[in-house]
RNA sequence: GGGCGCGUAGCUCAGUGGGAGAGCACUGUGUUGACAUCGCAGGGGUCGCUGGUUCAAUCCCAGCCGUGCCCA
């Protein structure tokens, strides 16, 4: 017997280790299948779960989980990326901690350390995963470094130099001052803030009492200014193009060039230029050959290369220092308030300087080229689909990728560099020496480059990587390209992108056929979760609190396309009590021995009843099976949830009751035996969604006959065959009929234990069999002592009336009812069908409507006029049914 | 400044060119065994505003207002 309670807690983890241990995510295990793969966007190795990860990892175990049913041979490929600079950052502190940094270590203990690192923490969020039910097939799991990927990205870096596609370069570079590394354009954030702008006067070499005034945001970089620029067309400035400014303070010679990159309408018109230290100024600076002057050391702060008194100063105290001599010398022309973007490290949270120095480059332009024509194709699908501008819209406009990071922690480059900084890009030292040694001579001296790759670099090797490559693996061979791409629409950039190019470029096809971007989750205000606001909701916790599947359905119900979820703790509350809701219905059909059947075949079911739920099942099974596969998965989650409760539940197991209850009938044998396999196939079509108490239901009701497990059962078939049309007319006729009964008995407040009794006039002889057929259950589930159909010479006066199709309901409920309430009630309802006659009269006699409307909305319009004036004209017997008791009583 | 969304019941959100739905909340009511984490019934919405297209618009188009995100 079951418990009286569902207890996720301690199930969960039984049935996980038991799907672990019989290695039930295994993929390879039927070779004869079609191969499904999916690839884990790998979390950071120093992540927690978050409620990102519970609803990208939820969909991702629903997909796969399916397709596993459907008899596919599927691979959900698990694993971490090494995350080279938040991994860095955490065993610095650690280190911090015991008063050392890593310079007191050494790069090679350092390395062992945070290997040692990630033996003891690394695997949090594997086992979070798993606390979600997550399907992985755990022993393919990856990391980024190890020896298998670190190959592969050694031999692409190499074919890519080879290719030219990496180089080296001297660029600016977005250089983060506390972590000291350069780090790409989409790991800066732009903030907005107020800042100043600062107007300065540079005296014009040889007009005395001549200036040109630039605005600028950052007076410290003056030192850096090495020409002025003007716009060609501007009159302001014509005549002084090709003269000289002076630099105040430093009395640099600084040219006045002109290029359109001066806007005549912003500030003064006239802008300084510090190439080294501004990406536009980089431009100009080029194109009319200014110099370049690096005036920051690694922390920003000033070099060598500005006046004494400035060197060594932080950015912003030299702002001010800056500032103070310019006023005091006469060259501050005013100050103003300005709103304006300012770049910030993601991981550091300190401002970005822009650095001028040598580092590696993918040419990203031109691996994007196939990239977006595989999506243009259709070769690559984003659901929803207009995520594909933003992904083109990125891609047309990229630029070149900084790869390389002064870190210790990630993928060395394969570069050596001699001693007159020759370069020599090989996949081992080994062959860099050989090389090095047929341009050099032997006995050469090589140093590798100790920077290591972007993270992202070996990520976007990932799909294929993972499978084995560059070995020609079979897995390779057989799940390459995966299917879907599951991810949020954060890391188009970062990672999708990336792995389209990479994909394309080494593989010649792209790495996923779909890219579904679902939904950020929100706090239930609609804001990000983050931190530092203190809204994060800890998806553990609410394991914790409702399990699993409670956390997991209301993800999917919410996971509708192209909208946030916004999450709150009550709707959790609300899918843990449809998970009691189930566990009780599994309960009572074990209690009525409805047992799950394996031999049962619902097309030789005879009862109407069950010829219902059969059909009802089937269409249910096969609209959350297309809502999967659509991507609906809001849409599933909600289907299953209205059959299980609103059909099954609330209806099916209702009628049953009384079947359950009468003596061992034939009728009775074959309703247990279809509530079981209704029940059974309830599980499946949930079990994708929460997969822990349906596999514990299943375990626990298929004791005897089977042995596959849930999660190894296959997804019905289901013909439409199973769709009995009478069978529905008949059961939904049923059910109107105690519904319009219920409604009127709550409505004149009749005691909810009082009998009382039911007459159906003018029935017609299809409802009046109908009625005979269920009178046992209708009796019970509408609470009457008796029914029965009548004509009109035997109606009793002063019942209650309703109407049912072409019958009128008469309730008698003895002295109750006061006659004339109930007379104003039934001619409010007939001034709402009125109303609804009108409608459709007024519609059916427009002459544009007949002949433009389709004909079958006009035969529908027609069914509704008459059904409206049938049950209008019903009621206005009624009416004077009622009219004559009136006049009865009086007398 | 460019781009992408969103605005539907008190709240959170589905949805569709043919008279608007769910969950939660709310109101009333009900516990001799599936489930009070429940049952039964009920109230509640000019589908942001203004125009246009159409026989028909909550849905398509335009503009506006409000709101969110991404990029510069």
């Amino acid at each position: 017997m079951l418990d009286k309670i569902y207890q996720p807690h301690d199930i969960e983890k039984k049935i996980y280790n038991t799907w672990e241990q019989d290695q039930d995510f295994a993929s390879g295990k039927i070779l004869s299948a079609d191969p499904f793969s999916i690839v884990i966007p790998p979390p950071n190795v120093t992540g927690n779960l978050h409620m990102g990860h519970a609803l990208n990892n939820t969909l991702q175990d629903i997909i796969i989980r399916y397709s596993r049913m459907k008899g596919r041979d599927s691979l959900w490929q698990p694993g971490t990326d090494h995350a080279g600079i938040a991994t860095q950052m955490v065993v610095e502190r650690q280190l911090e901690q015991e008063g050392k940094t890593r310079h007191d270590l050494g790069r090679e203990k350092f390395i062992k350390r945070v290997w040692e690192w990630k033996a003891e923490s690394g695997g949090n969020i594997t086992k979070q995963l798993r606390r979600i039910g997550a399907s992985c097939d755990w022993a393919r799991e990856r990391f980024t470094m190890d020896e298998g990927l670190s190959r592969a990205v050694r031999k692409v870096f190499v074919q890519l130099y080879r290719e030219s596609l990496i180089y080296r370069d001297k660029r600016l570079v977005n250089w983060d001052p506390k972590l000291h590394t350069a780090i790409s354009d989409l790991e800066v954030e732009q903030r907005e803030v107020n800042g100043n702008m600062w107007y300065f006067k540079y005296p014009v070499n040889g007009q005395p009492d001549t200036f040109v005034t630039v605005g600028t945001t950052r007076p410290e970089t003056i030192f850096g200014d090495t020409g002025i620029a003007v716009h060609p067309d501007d009159d302001r400035y014509k005549q002084l193009v090709g003269k000289y400014c002076f630099l105040p303070i430093v009395e640099r010679k600084l040219p006045i060039v002109a290029d359109v990159y001066a806007d005549p309408k912003k500030g003064t018109g006239a802008v300084k230029i510090t190439p080294a230290h501004d990406f536009g100024d980089f431009e100009v600076g080029k194109i009319h050959n200014l110099k370049m002057i690096n005036i920051f050391d690694q922390n920003a702060c000033l070099n060598k290369n500005v006046p004494e008194t400035f060197q060594g100063l932080d950015r912003y105290v030299a702002r001010e220092k800056v500032v103070e001599a310019m006023r005091d010398n006469g060259f501050l022309h005013q100050v103003e308030k300005n709103p304006m973007t300012i770049p910030y490290g993601d991981r550091s949270g300190v401002v970005i300087e822009p650095w001028l120095m040598d580092q590696w480059f993918v040419d990203a332009k031109t691996l994007a080229g196939p990239a977006i024509t595989a999506v243009e194709q259709g070769k690559t699908n984003f659901v929803p689909k207009q995520w594909e501008n933003t992904y083109y819209d990125w891609m047309r406009n990229i630029q070149p990728w900084c790869i390389s990071r002064q870190i210790w922690w990630g993928h060395q480059i394969p570069a050596w560099f001699g001693t007159d900084g020759e370069i020599f890009v090989a996949e081992t030292a080994e062959e860099a020496y050989a090389e090095a040694s047929r341009v050099l001579g032997e006995g050469c001296v090589l140093e590798q480059d100790p920077d290591v790759l972007d993270t992202w670099f070996s990520s976007a090797l990932w799909p294929f990587s993972t499978l084995g490559w560059p070995e020609k693996t079979g897995e390779l061979n057989r799940y390459y390209p995966t299917k879907v791409l599951v991810t949020g629409f954060d890391i188009i950039f970062f990672w999708v992108a990336r792995m389209m190019m990479m994909g394309i470029h080494f593989m010649g096809s792209i790495p996923f056929e779909t890219v579904y971007i679902h939904a950020l989750v929100r706090d239930e205000k609609g804001q990000k979760m983050s931190k530092s606001k203190g809204n994060v909701i800890d998806p553990l916790h609410l394991i914790e609190k409702y399990g699993a599947d409670a956390l997991r359905f209301t993800l999917t119900a919410f996971a509708a396309q192209g909208r946030d979820v916004k999450l709150s703790e009550s709707r959790v509350e609300g899918y843990r009590n449809f998970c009691t809701k189930l566990w009780n219905a599994a309960r009572f059909c074990e209690m009525n021995k409805c047992q799950m059947d394996p031999s049962f075949d619902p097309a030789l079911v005879s009862g109407t009843l069950n010829r219902w739920i059969v059909g009802k099942t089937s269409e249910a099974c096969n609209s959350v099976a297309m809502a999967i596969e659509n991507f609906q998965f809001n849409n599933a989650a909600a289907i299953a949830y209205q059959f299980t409760w609103g059909t099954f539940c609330d209806w099916f197991l209702e009628f049953a009751k009384p079947i359950f209850m009468s003596g061992g009938t034939t009728a009775q044998e074959e309703t247990r035996k279809t509530a079981g396999w209704v029940l059974e196939n309830i599980l499946i079509i949930l079990h994708p969604i929460m997969p822990f108490i349906t596999e514990e239901l299943w375990m626990q009701m298929n004791k005897t006959d089977r042995k596959a497990k849930l999660i190894a059962t296959p997804w019905p078939r289901f013909s439409d065959d199973l769709l009995d049309e009478a069978a529905n007319a008949e059961i939904d006729w049923v059910i109107r009929l105690i519904s319009q009964v219920r409604a009127v008995r709550a409505e004149l407040r009749v005691p909810p234990k009082a009998k009382i009794t039911l007459i159906l006039k003018d029935s017609g002889y299809l409802a009046e069999t109908r009625m005979q057929m269920h009178s046992d259950l209708i009796k019970q589930l509408a609470k009457l002592s008796s029914l029965s159909a009548v004509d009109d010479q035997e109606v009793p006066a002063g019942g209650v009336q309703d109407v049912l199709d072409e019958a009128t309901i008469i309730l008698l409920i003895g002295d109750v009812v006061d006659l004339r309430s109930e007379k104003l009630r039934i001619e409010r309802e007939i001034l709402r069908q009125e109303k609804e006659v009108r409608y459709f009269e007024s519609k059916l006699s427009n002459e544009k409507f007949l002949s433009n409307a389709p004909e079958g909305i006009i035969e529908i319009d027609k069914e509704k006029l008459s059904e409206a004036r049938l049950f209008r004209d019903k009621l206005l017997e009624a009416q004077a049914r009622i009219v004559s008791s009136i006049s009865t009583e009086k007398k």
